[in-house]
DNA sequence: ATAGGGTTAG
């Protein structure tokens, strides 16, 4: 860029003595033109400075009468060459003037601000400093608008305070600035007090502050300001509307969102593109698509925007097929689409698992060249692990060049929820050595992984980052730190920090509590947080009645069960959905009373879907009911379920009956189908380690010790009257070796390297991902007799307490 | 002669 102010600028900072502006004073002093001259062309630039060729010949008219150096003309001159987008002649312009004063300098920043060249509005900024060039309330303007959009708030800070020393922050222009400023940078309080300092606030200081509560997510604040201002007279503008229609939107107020529908109209902004495109995204916010529907299609004018808020609102709302058909109108008419579009539409794809119109999106996404859309690249890493796909979710986030907070969130909560906790983990590290700072969302991520993992260490370690930040206290947070607590064993943290947190009166926290209790075999507990949930006048939802339900099941609480089953329709109004009926079959069927479960699928008011009938088989299964179970196993094979889990205990069914035809079925069925059986694994964490086994697997580096030491275990277990139980081993194969595989089942591998490790008499946990069979369960017993340790197993189920060769749960099922 | 506020998507 070639600016002489650029070159000097060091020296003329060390030596203060600007020497361009000496020696360039004569024009200004020598050229003696009259006066008329320069209306003349202050006139002709009024009239004809919106053509590039007419500004060109009255610049060069100028320049020939030698007046370039009167601001008053170099000020329009640059103007007007910046607002037809030619800066580097409105900088030259700028440059050739000897004497840069205050209004020149603002014009030439204005000029960078609506180009969004806004480092070269804060270049410009230190300039005048160093030229001690006087700075305006305009300056400020201009300044704090480069420095919110570059988040800059050690400049802006610095802006700020000299607009305050001077009082530039009381005139309604600069005040608005001022507080846009303080919002983006998170000062919302400051903010505040700014406005509540000026002495006039026009409608877009009104506009400045409600902003700012609605971009900070305080919609009820923003709707109290909105109504104080009505209050003081002041008519709200289009830019009004938008902002309060988003803060409706959001905070779920049906009435006031018709209120303003009719406020619109009656302001006459019936016809207004932005404020008719916030209400189509306020009423789908509100799910009445209907409403939205209507608004959109009585709109005059559309802009690509109002498409895509309508085709996001139909998404958001579960309408992927109308989203689609809208979509397909979209391109028809000509207007094309954007990332925006795309985000929404890949938004249906992971709603649906469309694994397939998922890739056939990103491959448009690839071809249209917009990979490096920071959001649209964040949505195909979640789509494809909503769609299961980590690999591809896994390939997607690494070829992206930028990624923030969200995406890197958008990864461990992906890994998580498939299955990857302990990458997720290692995620983490990586995400910190980049240097990106964690929000609540990554925190509560990060304990979902703890809870998985069963990892207490690194769990409280989240924990403390939770109190050290003032997270921990939110309900969602909490929530999932009791939840953490209660798979790591920890009951009676997870029962402290709910006690703590009762008082938030929060369905969800309870349903954690009574969950964690149902986990530990404590039903007269869970029912117990129910308890007090009516008492205090909580409203259950449609989970809790899942949690208890569970509970009961775990805890054997057969007619407490049947009765919490009763009065979820009868007292609370919530319909039993599939996984009621399904809680209640596992319950009642594990208990042995399957008739009565069998009946009760029969007489559902829709179809038992594959886990009602999954709980069902598992209870004839343990209670040996060869018949009942293959008339469900058949059923459940006409469902062409895809549940790897079901088929193997089919096979199992049929492995009972000797039916070893069947069995061979199940599993050419299964391979058809193309499912493979989740391999078992356990862990253990000893130190800042979690160690992994899978089943048979002596890969990990202290094999020999382990296998010597289950030995051992095996002649000692054998000579307490241990008898092995080899019928969870469905190959075919000669019951020494069916033994020697019992002995490779993970658990075991895991509580052998536990009692390795760590000090005697210390209590031992480890998790499997699978349920744990009835051999390792007695053998465990066993074992924690023979050892005098304390077990702790954590199946995909529930806790397995083992002391003394007592087990807590009373019975293995 | 130079000036401020707004809508969709992770």
């Amino acid at each position: 860029m070639p600016s002489s102010y650029f070159h000097l600028r060091d020296s003329i900072v060390k030596s203060r003595i600007p020497s361009r502006l000496i020696y360039n004073i004569a024009p200004l002093t020598t050229c003696q033109q009259p006066l008329p001259i320069i209306y003349k062309f202050s006139s002709l630039l009024n009239q004809f400075s919106n053509t590039l060729i007419h500004l060109n010949s009255i610049h060069a008219q100028i320049i020939r009468n030698c007046v370039f150096d009167y601001h008053f003309l170099a000020t329009k001159l640059v103007k007007a060459y910046s607002d037809l987008g030619f800066l580097t002649v409105a900088r030259h312009v700028f440059d050739q003037c000897s004497h840069p004063e205050t209004i020149l300098c603002n014009a030439m920043m204005a000029g960078y601000v609506r180009n969004r060249q806004y480092a070269e509005v804060l270049h410009l900024f230190k300039l005048m400093g160093s030229y001690d060039i006087e700075i305006s309330g305009y300056t400020c303007n201009f300044a704090l608008k480069a420095c919110t959009n570059l988040l800059d708030n050690e400049i802006g800070m610095e802006i700020v305070r000299i607009a305050v020393e001077n009082g530039f922050h009381l005139h309604p222009f600069v005040g608005s600035s001022v507080i846009n400023f303080l919002v983006k940078s998170g000062n919302l309080d400051d903010a505040k007090v700014v406005f509540n300092r000026m002495p006039e606030r026009d409608v877009v200081c009104w506009n400045s502050i409600i902003g700012g509560y609605v971009h900070q997510g305080h919609f009820k604040e923003a709707i109290r300001m909105f109504l104080e201002m009505i209050g003081c007279g002041i008519r709200p503008s289009h830019v009004t509307m938008a902002s309060i229609l988003k803060a409706c939107g959001e905070s779920g107020l049906r009435k006031l969102g018709r209120c303003l529908h009719g406020c619109i109209l009656a302001l006459g902004m019936g016809d207004n593109v932005f404020v008719l495109t916030s209400l189509v995204d306020m009423y789908s916010k509100l799910g009445d698509t209907g409403s939205a529907t209507l608004v959109f299609n009585s709109m005059c004018s559309r802009n690509l925007v109002s498409w895509n808020t309508i085709i996001s609102g139909y998404v958001q709302n579960g309408m992927i097929p109308e989203s689609l058909a809208l979509f397909n109108r979209l391109v028809q008419s000509g207007i094309g689409f954007d990332s925006g579009t795309l985000v929404s539409l890949i938004q249906g794809c992971s709603q649906t698992s469309n694994l397939e119109n998922g890739k056939i999106l990103h491959a448009s996404v690839i071809r249209k060249g917009l990979e490096s859309n920071l959001v649209l690249s964040t949505t195909i890493v979640d789509m494809y692990f909503k769609c299961g796909a980590a690999n591809q979710a896994t390939t997607a986030f690494r070829r992206m060049e930028e990624r923030n907070v969200i995406t890197w969130t958008a990864m461990l909560v992906g890994l998580s929820q498939n299955g990857y906790a302990m990458d997720a983990l290692m995620l983490f590290c990586q995400m910190q050595e980049e240097n990106v700072a964690a929000n609540t969302v990554t925190l509560v991520s990060l304990v979902h992984c703890c809870a998985n993992l069963g990892s207490l260490k690194k769990g409280k370690s989240v924990h403390a980052h939770l109190i050290r930040h003032c997270y921990a206290y939110d309900v969602v947070n909490m929530s999932a730190l009791i939840d953490m607590y209660a798979k790591c064993g920890k009951i009676h943290y997870a029962e402290k920090l709910f006690n703590n947190g009762f008082s938030l009166k929060d369905d969800v926290l309870c349903n954690s509590m009574i969950m964690g209790y149902g986990m530990h075999g404590h039903g007269h507990h869970a029912i117990g947080v129910y308890g007090r949930m009516m008492k205090e006048g909580l409203k259950p939802n449609q989970t809790t009645f899942v949690s208890l339900l569970t509970a009961c099941s775990h805890s054997g609480l057969v007619e407490e069960g049947k009765s919490l089953f009763l009065c979820m329709k009868r007292d609370h109004n919530i319909k039993p959905s599939d996984n009621h009926y399904a809680c209640l079959v596992d319950l009642l069927s594990r208990a042995g009373h399957l008739e009565e479960a069998n009946a009760l699928v029969k007489q559902m008011p829709f179809e038992p879907s594959s886990s009602v009938l999954e709980a069902l088989l598992s209870g004839c299964r343990i209670h040996k009911n060869i018949n009942m179970g293959i008339e469900i196993a058949d059923k459940l094979l006409s469902l062409d379920y895809l549940n790897s889990g079901i088929y193997i205990m089919l096979s199992n069914i049929y492995a009972e009956a000797r039916q070893w035809d069947s069995v061979n079925y199940v599993r050419g069925l299964m391979r058809k189908r193309g499912l493979k059986k989740t391999p078992a694994y356990s862990f253990i964490e000893v130190g800042n380690q979690i160690h992994t086994f899978f089943a048979g697997d002596d890969s990990h580096p202290k094999w020999d010790y382990i296998n010597q030491l289950l030995e051992n275990l095996r002649l000692e277990v054998e000579a307490c009257g241990y008898v092995p139980d080899t019928s969870c081993i469905l190959r075919n194969v000669n019951e020494p070796m069916k033994i020697k595989l019992l002995w490779g089942h993970s658990e075991r591998l895991a509580i052998a390297f536990g009692l390795l490790s760590t000090p005697y008499g210390s209590s031992i946990k480890i998790t499997k991902n699978l349920r744990v069979c009835v051999d390792c369960h007695t053998v465990t017993r066993y074992i924690s007799k023979i050892v005098k340790r304390e077990i702790i197993v954590r199946d995909a189920n529930r806790f397995h307490h083992f002391v003394n060769g007592e087990c807590s749960c009373n019975d293995y099922w």
